[in-house]
DNA sequence: TAGGTTTGGGTAATCGATTGCATTTTAGGA
DNA sequence: TCCTAAAATGCAATCGATTACCCAAACCTA
């Protein structure tokens, strides 16, 4: 009872056929000035939208992209999405949102989901899992359907992907750290299978090496991203002799743990230590005692991913162009790691 | 070159037609054992997907819903969009979003744009704007797409909604830093005419009232929801006599900025100043100074609001039910407002 | 074995818009 | 006034899947 207007119930009112009536909207020079002029007139008149369900069937291209994060309420995924969004929305895009929860049977069957619903792309925070070469992902890739990587990536040719300098962000946090006097640096990572992690341990060791430190093995935590950790591996690194005077950590969950447990044991941050977080989470500057940490700036992650996309589609030319895209990090630098003055 | 299969490429393959294929997907009865399995192998042979829009445009049914909220990097709204994504997605549906900056003219230009991409329905956290009789939201009503509002709601006969007490939390909260001993509360609250703001201050009033103390409309000051606000706020609170001892306030960044201003001034909290939020904000929790605040169980929001959508799109009855859920907020009662033990 | 019922599957229309090709209309020139 | 090229529009196929309706073969039953 309340159909949409189609083409078909303008091209009766009207008496011409709705092929005239398409060319008409589509502006399509083959159209007299009248007819044209009275198409769109009785259009607006009978509050006619195109069906994009069946343009897209069309013409192959839905309009659609997905997004695939581990989970949607985490500030860095969020903000990177709004990115994507603002960055596609006015390009007529919108963006199907998918989570994966970490668990890579769900990150197969959302990008087989969001393949048949016929997106035009598809931009991935990829779960850390070895690609087979009957792995979902290589079909995409064969279909030419545009996958772009972000936060983190897989190395695979001819895919691009927008990610942080993960190594710089740690060289510059453990440098910051070293610079502040601290003479025993602690780091408190994350599983180093994992490519972000594996870089932000190997920017720290370097710095220390860089500057006439010695690495210390004991001085290394590698835990998962939750505040109890961050207490575990700082009641650990308490212990040693002689006790770290600055922490840097690949997460901001985990040095809150520290922190935490730090203070309940009577260390002064920072002045008896000093500690650096990862990822600017809002609550670091929101701290009583800010902490300093590293931002992704997820903002300019979504925008830049949006506009490889962009890029990628607008690619007339068959000739595959990888962009790998790499963000410098930016030092937030708050009280919690500032010695001096 | 990497054209999908169809039913009719399994069709030429086998020799029937695609009419028969589709049956056979679709496990239609008419269809033998001996043809429904041959059709089966072959298609997984062949790699078979149904593609989305097609049956979309044939069915009317796109199996994605439209959700818009005001922006999604902000937890609220980023769990309950979690929340309903995860109810939703075991049954098919994709959720697309949407942002809306608070902006009305974005706001009707999503909703349009999500009734052209045909969304089986839209859940919306509404901007606080008069709707007259021409606006989209009544197009959508008029056609029968299901609408539910979440968080935000406008009151139309018909719309069903899901949204938290905000009357009786406010109520609580209040009544909490009543029961601490507070003698001089003051509310720092938002724009009245937003219903949830307005429902808040009523709140606050009326546990006063009911508590024997007198309102006093000086001790009550409507901010936006910003930490700078919250400090100017508490700045004209604090040269009051007698000074505010509690402070109820309808957001936890403003909440944030009084402390801030308050710890600034010398002021001690909880001793000489008992706070609570609003919101229950993943920051409130990790401070050195947890602060007390109103959960408005945003996950739970997201499910329910995608249950009640799922019942609409399933009531076959023509019968319209408009179903207002409220649910109840939780106090997380932190150090922030205890006085006593 | 004629007539009736199942069973299994084909035909073609349909969803709404687009587009190559054919056809009609119009304008312009001689 | 007649002819032709250009301009404007119609026809019909197409995108991929679904489905009402029709038909043929096979199976029964008396």
């Amino acid at each position: 009872m309340n159909k949409k207007t189609t083409i078909y119930d303008i091209a009766k009112k009207l008496d011409i056929t709705a092929a005239t009536v398409s060319r008409a909207l589509n502006n399509n020079p083959k159209i007299s000035k009248a007819t044209r002029e009275l198409v769109l007139k009785t259009a607006q008149k009978m509050n006619y939208e195109p069906n994009k369900l069946a343009v897209a069937l069309k013409s192959g291209k839905s309009n659609n992209v997905g997004v695939i994060v581990p989970r949607i309420d985490r500030n860095f995924f969020s903000t990177v999405i709004r990115g994507i969004e603002e960055e596609l929305h006015p390009h007529g895009y919108h963006v199907i949102i998918c989570q994966t929860h970490n668990d890579q049977d769900l990150e197969a069957k959302n990008l087989e989901a969001l393949l048949n619903a016929q997106v035009d792309g598809i931009m991935i925070s990829a779960s850390n899992v070895a690609l087979d070469e009957n792995h979902i992902i290589h079909k995409i890739i064969q279909k030419n359907v545009p996958l772009i990587f972000f936060d983190r990536k897989k190395n695979i040719p001819g895919v691009s992907s927008v990610t942080i300098n993960d190594y710089e962000a740690a060289y510059n946090a453990t440098k910051h750290l070293i610079d502040q006097g601290c003479q025993n640096i602690a780091h408190i990572g994350g599983d180093r299978s994992i490519e972000i992690y594996d870089e932000r341990f190997s920017g720290y060791k370097q710095a220390l090496i860089d500057n006439g430190f010695e690495y210390n093995e004991d001085y290394v935590e590698l835990v998962r991203s939750k505040v109890e950790e961050g207490k575990k591996a700082a009641k650990k690194l308490m212990k040693l002799n002689p006790k770290p005077d600055g922490i840097f950590s690949s997460s901001d969950p985990v040095i809150l743990g520290a922190i935490q447990e730090m203070t309940s044991q009577g260390v002064k941050i920072p002045e008896d230590c000093a500690v650096v977080g990862f990822s600017n989470e809002p609550f670091t500057k929101f701290m009583e005692l800010p902490i300093t940490s590293v931002d992704q700036s997820p903002l300019e992650m979504g925008k830049i991913t949006a506009q490889v996309f962009l890029e990628q589609v607008n690619n007339t030319n068959n000739v595959k162009v990888e962009k790998k895209v790499v963000l410098s990090p930016e030092l937030m630098i708050r009280k919690s790691s500032l010695k001096k003055g």
